[in-house]
DNA sequence: TTTACTTGAGTT
DNA sequence: ACTCAAGTAAAT
């Protein structure tokens, strides 16, 4: 052994700023940046990342332990990737091993080999074929059943095969012991694609148009946002747009958020390409997640469609990135690792030069600013791809008039119009459960969550009361803890409580609720969403996840029950929010054969949003909101950082937080907000407090915390709390 | 004096 | 994150 790099510099998945050196053993395989090796770690052996291999090192040589396997000798985080994390890791403050730990599939991160899981499939051998046909003794009657259905199978047999026949796992290994059967490795497949194409649709102009200028910047970064209510044929784009890219021989990544990755979409997806197509997203077992990770990476896929952390998927041959939906808060990550898959997205096509499109009807302000500034560039398209008008917002003012749960006399006629012409209609009311708060009427007394500053939630068919921000529930008392009076009354609207008020209503109309609580199971949103397609209930009714759910052709009203409560929230971004859930709600409205109707019930019917929203639509709101954010020098005319700490005392938080302020080195044009306490300061029975950071620079912001929050980990108080940096916060909570 | 639990430091 | 040593509180 020679001049062979003798030192190896490792990640290990702890929060520590730090990276540790290594001696390589002279016999073990070269290791390499990006690959896994085992290591000793005090007093435990970890799975660390190489992130770089040397000759020598900077610490003392005798003090390094070595390396005790090294587990890949290629990368499986490639080059590419492993420079994005990095970046992700110094532009988010987050410790590099967690930020590495959060790319990979949990199996490579314990240690499996870098292979696909489901690859093997397992077929008889010659000797097992004479075996079978001659019979197996009646001692193994398991063995003798799986060897028969090995005989009998055409085609080699999966772990997927298996599974319906019990416990088959020591016989096959049986089986394989005694040379009757044999393991084969299997490419690595993607999801079966449907045996019937569906034929594209012919373009309309500005779709060609937006196709055009996606595959025309297919040799280098360009970022575009394609704007399009859901109707207007965005998906078209996309699909014809990797289409050119899989012609190219390249893949194509797709970020959904986490409600848009639904069997519907993917079945479009899969119906349309002709590729192997793989998913990324949560509901993946361990082995399905792997076996795609590798599929992306070995170019076996070629169309990889993803929630947020899929923009951490390796590729093989990138050709196209795109983030549909992309102003939507799911892509952030809010815990842990915070990154912006969305933003994150964008500095990988650059770093890729490949083109990126951002797709969305109420595109963030954020994007819209980088259009404005032309780093972007804006693809429109047609509000309705079948030509169809957009439905007109019409506000209700429901002042001083009799509500029924929340439901004015004007709304329930239109309601009535609606189904009497055999329509669908849509209600949107953003909170959950019965009624937000359950008060004494005798005394007063409230139920409130022991363990966080809220009130619990009255949930009718259960008869319980629920704290929606910790889990907490329990059933509903008969009489007042405090007075004992029986007169315990369900006060302000949920959704439990409108759905009851519209059955009374409106009998033998079928009513469907969809919200967090009614699509709980596995399957539940999408199976409720295909029941309201198929036209079983002709009200729909639920919270934003409705909102967000797919086109629904019949629905010709919307309504919106109660646009008051997010009109004055304490964030600035709730405006924005509120516009997007307005017009997304909006476009779940009507089709070109009969146009839709918007009805937003309001007590402020002058308010300036919805008075901009009416008359110039999103356009004109973004427009007046990026003017509002410019003279308060809010994002995206300004970068923040908020540091969180929360702990079982009030104390600690804040003590942490104070240690910190006072060590940020003093800054020309930084703002310090605080630490003052979160907006729910008790939650879950921790209290948080928190310190904002306002600097009218991105490089400005990244420069300070890259020398300050490595520092704060060094705090005394830090030990004491639970803490968190949060580049580009979305909530402020 | 022994033993359970908290606290702080360190991991190459 | 986890583990250990040192320190403190409380059980014998």
């Amino acid at each position: 052994m020679s001049d062979r790099a003798a030192i190896v510099q490792v990640a290990v998945p702890f929060p520590l700023y730090k990276l540790f050196d290594y001696r390589l053993p002279s016999a073990a395989p070269s290791p390499c940046v990006g690959g896994r090796v085992v290591a000793p770690f005090g007093r435990r052996r970890v799975v660390g990342l190489v992130t770089a291999v040397a000759m020598q090192t900077p610490s003392e040589p005798a003090r390094l332990r070595a390396i005790e396997q090294v587990l890949d000798t290629r990368p499986v985080i490639p080059a590419e990737l492993m420079e994005l994390l990095l970046w992700a890791s110094r532009y988010y403050q987050h410790p590099i091993g967690e930020c590495l730990a959060a790319a990979l599939p949990s199996l490579l991160r314990r240690g499996r080999a870098a292979e696909p899981a489901h690859a093997r499939v397992w077929q008889i051998t010659s000797a097992g074929q004479t075996i079978a046909t001659r019979g197996l003794q009646q001692r193994a009657p398991r063995q003798a059943k799986l060897l028969a259905m090995l005989q009998q199978s055409t085609r080699p047999i999966s772990r997927a095969d298996l599974a319906a026949s019990g416990a088959w796992r020591t016989a096959l290994a049986r089986l394989v012991a005694q040379g009757w059967a044999e393991a084969l490795q299997m490419p690595a497949h993607g999801l079966r694609q449907n045996h019937v194409r569906a034929a594209a649709p012919v373009l309309n102009p500005e779709q060609s148009k937006a196709v055009a200028a996606i595959t025309k910047a297919l040799n280098g970064f360009q970022a575009l946002l394609l704007e399009g209510v859901t109707g207007s044929g965005k998906t078209e784009v996309y699909l014809a747009a990797i289409e050119a890219v899989l012609s190219a021989g390249r893949q194509a990544l797709v970020l959904v958020p986490e409600i848009g990755l639904t069997p519907q979409l993917v079945a479009r997806f899969a119906s349309r390409l002709d590729a192997p197509l793989i998913l990324l997203h949560s509901g993946l077992s361990d082995t399905e997640r792997l076996d795609a990770w590798l599929a992306a990476g070995n170019d076996a896929a070629a169309v990889i469609i993803g929630t947020r952390s899929a923009v951490f998927a390796p590729l093989a041959r990138p050709g196209l990135i795109i983030v549909d939906e992309e102003h939507d808060t799911s892509l952030k990550q809010q815990d842990g690792f915070r990154y912006s898959a969305r933003d994150l997205a964008v500095v990988r096509a650059r770093r890729l030069a490949i083109p990126i499109v951002l797709g969305s009807a109420t595109a963030s302000l954020e994007t819209l600013y980088n259009v404005r500034r032309g780093r972007y560039r804006q693809l429109r398209l047609p509000q309705r791809a079948g030509g169809a008008a957009a439905p007109g917002f019409r506000i209700l003012d429901v002042r001083g008039k009799p509500l029924r749960e929340g439901l004015s006399q004007p709304l329930q006629q239109r309601l009535r119009a609606h189904l009497d012409s055999g329509r669908q209609t849509l209600l949107l009311l953003n909170r959950r459960g019965f009624a937000p708060t359950l008060l004494c009427h005798e005394c007063g007394w409230i139920a409130l969550c022991q363990r966080c500053d809220a009130r619990l939630t009255y949930h009718h068919p259960s008869q319980r009361i629920r704290c929606h921000h910790c889990g907490y529930e329990r059933p509903v008392n008969t009489h007042c803890p405090r007075c004992a009076s029986p007169d315990l009354r369900p006060l302000g609207l949920g959704t439990q409580r409108v759905e009851a008020a519209l059955r009374l209503a409106f009998p033998g109309i079928g009513v469907l609720r969809i919200d967090r609580d009614s699509t709980r199971a596995k399957g539940a949103f999408e199976a409720r969403m295909e029941a309201a397609r198929r036209g079983e209930a002709q009200i729909l009714l639920g919270t934003q996840m409705l909102a967000k759910g797919h086109h629904l052709p019949e629905v010709t009203l919307v309504a919106v029950i109660d646009a008051d409560q997010g009109l004055f929230g304490m964030d600035f971004r709730a405006p924005e929010r509120l516009a997007q859930l307005l017009v997304q709600v909006a476009g779940r409205a009507g089709r070109a054969a009969h146009p839709g109707e918007v009805i937003i019930q309001t007590h402020y019917p002058e308010h300036p949003l919805l008075q901009i929203l009416i008359h110039g639509g999103y356009e004109r709101f973004a427009e007046d909101a990026l003017r509002e954010r410019e003279a308060a020098k809010l994002p995206p005319f300004s970068a923040m950082a908020l540091v969180r700490a929360e702990a079982q005392e009030r104390e600690p938080p804040r003590a942490f937080l104070d240690q910190a302020k006072a060590k940020i080195p003093p800054t020309r044009g930084l703002t310090i907000l605080g630490p003052v306490p979160a907006p729910m300061e008790r939650r879950a029975g921790r209290y948080r407090a928190q310190l904002l950071l306002q600097a009218p620079q991105r490089d400005m912001l990244q420069a300070l915390l890259s020398g300050w929050v490595p520092r704060l980990a060094e705090l005394k108080q830090a030990r004491r709390v639970r803490w968190s940096v949060d580049v580009d916060p979305l909530e402020m909570l």
